[in-house]
DNA sequence: AATCTGTCCGCAAGAGTTGCAGATTAGCAA
DNA sequence: TTGCTAATCTGCAACTCTTGCGGACAGATT
C-alpha cells in the first residue's frame, strides 16, 4: 500500500515563518522559491530550479538559488541527494523515504517500502539512517 | 555472520589477459594499478590511488590513473560509486553488495545484508538492481 | 630503419559549486 | 514615513573533480 502518502512538505507561508524566526529576511527572490519548492516532487537541482524561477524573475541568479537551496537545507527543511548525476538533487520531502532513479530518463520518484534491513557484521558500526536507490526504467521509459 | 566472504576482485595477472584480450596494452603503469587494485576494500578516489602510485612510481600521472580506472570500468571490473564526497569512489569488488559509510572519518565498508524490499507502489517501474547505503559511525569513531 | 598504433603526460577546458565584494533592500526604529 | 543598518543579491572569480586534446613516447610490424 502507497496510498495516503502524507508528505512533509513546509507551505511558502510556513517557510516564511521559519525564515523570520531565523533571523533570515524573506525577499522576493526566496518567496519564489519557496513556491516553486512546496509540494515539488521533482528532486530538482539549482540549475533546473534556476530555469523555472528565471521564467517568472529574469534576473534572478543561480547563485542566489544555491544560497537559499543552503539555507534551507541548513534549517532542515530539504535534503540534498546526489545521485551520481554530477549536480545535487533538492528534497524538500523530508520525510523518510527512498527512491527510484530512472536511468533511461533519469526521473527520480519517491519510493515508500520497508526499511533497508538491519545491518549486520560491522560490529561497532551505529547507524544513523539508511537510503535505498533501485535502478532501473521508469514506467515512460519501458 | 560475515565470515568467509568472497570477494569477487580479479588479481592482476587476471586483469593482463583481460586487457590484452581487449587489445589493450599492459604497461608498468596498469600494472600498478592492478596491483594497488587487487584485494583493496578502501573504494579509493583517482585521487588517493594516485598518491599511492605516485609513491611507487613518481611521475605517473593523475590523467592515466583516470585513465585506467575507466578503463577498467568499462570492461566491468570495477564500479564507480558516488557518495556525494565531491570524488567519485572506485569499487573493484564487483560482487553484488551495499555500504556504510562513517559520516565521521569517511571510511567506506562492504556490507552484505539481505537485498532491499521489493519495490511497491511504482506500477511500471522495472528495477534493474538497488543499493543500500547506510550512514552512521563506524567502531574506530565511537 | 621507417611506420604504425596505442599509451602517457601536461595542460586546458568543462561542469558544478562556493567565496568574495560592491550595490541593493528588508525589517525595524524613530 | 523616513532613515538606518545588517542581511541579501548579483556577477564574477576561484575552486574541485573530471575529461578533451595533442605532442611525445614505446612497443610491435614491415
Ligand atoms: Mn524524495
Ligand atoms: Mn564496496
Ligand atoms: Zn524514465
Ligand atoms: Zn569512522
Amino acid at each position: 500500500m502507497s496510498a495516503n502518502i502524507i508528505l512533509f512538505v513546509r507551505s511558502p507561508e510556513q517557510l516564511t515563518i521559519a525564515f523570520r524566526n531565523a533571523g533570515l529576511k524573506v525577499t522576493p527572490q526566496r518567496q519564489l522559491l519557496f513556491r516553486l519548492l512546496h509540494d515539488n516532487s521533482t528532486h530538482p537541482t539549482a540549475e533546473s530550479l534556476f530555469t523555472v524561477a528565471s521564467s517568472e524573475m529574469p534576473g534572478i541568479s543561480l547563485r542566489t538559488v544555491y544560497q537559499t537551496l543552503t539555507d534551507l537545507a541548513d534549517m532542515g527543511e530539504l535534503t540534498s541527494i546526489d545521485f551520481g548525476s554530477g549536480a545535487s538533487h533538492f528534497d524538500p520531502n523530508v520525510a523518510h523515504h527512498h527512491h527510484a532513479v530512472c536511468d533511461t530518463c533519469g526521473a527520480i520518484h519517491d519510493v515508500y517500502v520497508d526499511d533497508a534491513p538491519r545491518l549486520t557484521g560491522l560490529d561497532g558500526f551505529s547507524v544513523e539512517h539508511s537510503h535505498i536507490v533501485y535502478r532501473g526504467t521508469c514506467a515512460a521509459c519501458s
